[in-house]
RNA sequence: GGGGGUGUGGCAGAGUGGUCUAAUGCACCAGACUGUAAAUCUGGCGGGCUUGCCCUUCGGUGGUUCAAAUCCAUCCGCCCCCA
């Protein structure tokens, strides 16, 4: 029992409480584990993955596993973490946003022993007496508390009616689904908390038990992950894009990203030069959501551009120019590859364009004679075919 | 309902008639150095071209003025206090 209890506690940020899991633990019932994503966006990241790990770790041990889809809360928006007011979200925009959501999900835990529920299915039918049945649950007081609430709050920031309720109807899905334990990341802490507190209040004797993960952060090393601070990897990105962002990680970061995502042994990295340690963390995550061959062909991918310079045909996106005569600067616009033509034009100016791997200035002439490649900055790389008008 | 305040570039935040494409910081992009690291340094960071000029931008609209982010009117958003 202690090993279970030990595997369940590895990696969490709280468990509130150790007691109340030891007990539902050793009742040896087929626990509820609720883990909850709102679909604001299309795709799942490797920050939800360390919630989604652990809940694969409870169907592991036998469990009934929920994964929660918040279509009906997406359109309010879990006011967690943020300073400002959340846009709401259109169905149409969340609708599109779920879809490939669950075949994601389905790349860590089990197809056959997941439920997946939305909660437009009880939420979007509850009737006003009974919603306010659940808010009269609550206090004004007891919202405040919550840390952003406060803040915002005390700037004199605006804090919607429907914000300020969100952490309630996530609290009321608890009830709906008789949830023995829910996973959330730390920034949910408040919401999963309160989930207990109305259980209580809907009479159960045994309320949630909470569990907390430390949220992961994204690239930039700073912020957490998200899509909206565009510092994401997402599970479907290309196995190129995946590579690439892990090894454009700070050192220290790749530590704490062995930490969360993967199971490997920290004292079999640390004496790694962390170029390898990197490379093998890469190697690992690709390897994961695609295959083991397909990451060591990414890998070698990655070395013949970054390392060996040197490009083969079938990794680059192509490009094929037309006009017999053109600007370097309007190739580069056309290419799709910046946003406008001065955009193109200062990159060349600072010295930022390479073709056929030789930096190139503005007085650069297009020769239509012979395929070449482009490269913009160090990241953006295309071939441009030169078509052959004959 | 009454009173006060506020709205500036992706974000934060200066600017209260011309020197404003708008300080500064963050973010972002490019270069140098590297391990496509990080840190640091340098440059850039609305659009267009015939590179010197043109066009567009300070919540929206209208106005005053030779000249408006700045003044006036009006509308919209947001915040606070009183009820």
């Amino acid at each position: 029992m202690s090993e279970v209890l030990e595997k369940i506690k590895e990696g969490t940020n709280e468990v509130i409480s150790i007691k109340d899991l030891k007990k539902k633990l050793e009742s040896s019932k087929k626990l509820t584990i609720k883990m909850g994503i709102d679909p604001t966006a299309p795709n799942l990241h490797l920050g939800h993955t360390v919630l989604i790990n652990k809940l694969k770790t409870f169907q592991d041990l036998g469990h009934q596993v929920i994964f929660l889809v918040g279509d009906f809360t997406a359109q309010i928006g879990d006011p967690s973490g943020m300073s400002e007011i959340r846009q709401t979200m259109t169905k149409e925009q969340i609708k599109l946003n779920m879809r490939t959501y669950t075949d994601q999900v389905f790349k860590i835990l089990d197809r056959n022993k997941t439920k997946i529920v939305y909660n437009s299915e009880w939420l979007g039918k509850l009737e006003m007496s009974e919603f306010f049945n659940l808010i009269a649950k609550s206090t004004v007081a007891r919202m405040l508390t919550r840390d952003d609430f406060k803040k915002r709050y005390l700037n004199n920031n605006p804090i919607s009616m429907a914000e300020f309720l969100y952490p309630l109807l996530q609290a009321y899905d608890s009830v709906v689904l008789c949830v023995d334990i829910e996973i959330g990341g730390n920034d949910q802490k408040f919401n999963l908390l309160l989930g207990r507190e109305i259980q209580r209040s809907y009479g159960f004797n045994d309320v949630q038990t909470v569990i907390t993960m430390p949220l992961l952060e994204g690239t930039d090393g700073i912020k957490k992950m998200s899509k909206s601070y565009n510092n994401y990897i997402a599970l479907n990105d290309s196995p190129k894009d995946m590579f690439g962002k892990i090894m454009s990680i700070s050192d220290e970061l790749m530590y704490k990203y062995y930490k969360l995502l993967t199971q490997v042994d920290f004292n079999s990295i640390k004496n790694m030069h962390p170029k390898d340690a990197k490379y093998a963390l890469a190697l690992t995550i690709v390897e994961r959501y695609y295959t083991k061959e397909i990451s060591l062909k990414t890998k070698d991918e990655f070395d013949n551009i970054f390392v060996n310079k040197n490009i083969s045909n079938d990794i680059i996106k192509k490009y094929y120019l037309i006009d017999a005569d053109v600007k370097l600067s309007d190739l580069i616009f056309k290419s799709g590859m910046v946003l406008s033509k001065n955009e193109a034009k200062r990159i060349i100016a600072q010295g930022g364009i390479k073709i056929d791997f030789k930096k190139v200035n503005e007085d650069f002439i297009i020769r239509c004679e012979k395929s070449f490649i482009l490269q913009i900055g160090k990241k953006k790389i295309i071939k441009i075919l030169v078509k052959n008008t004959n």
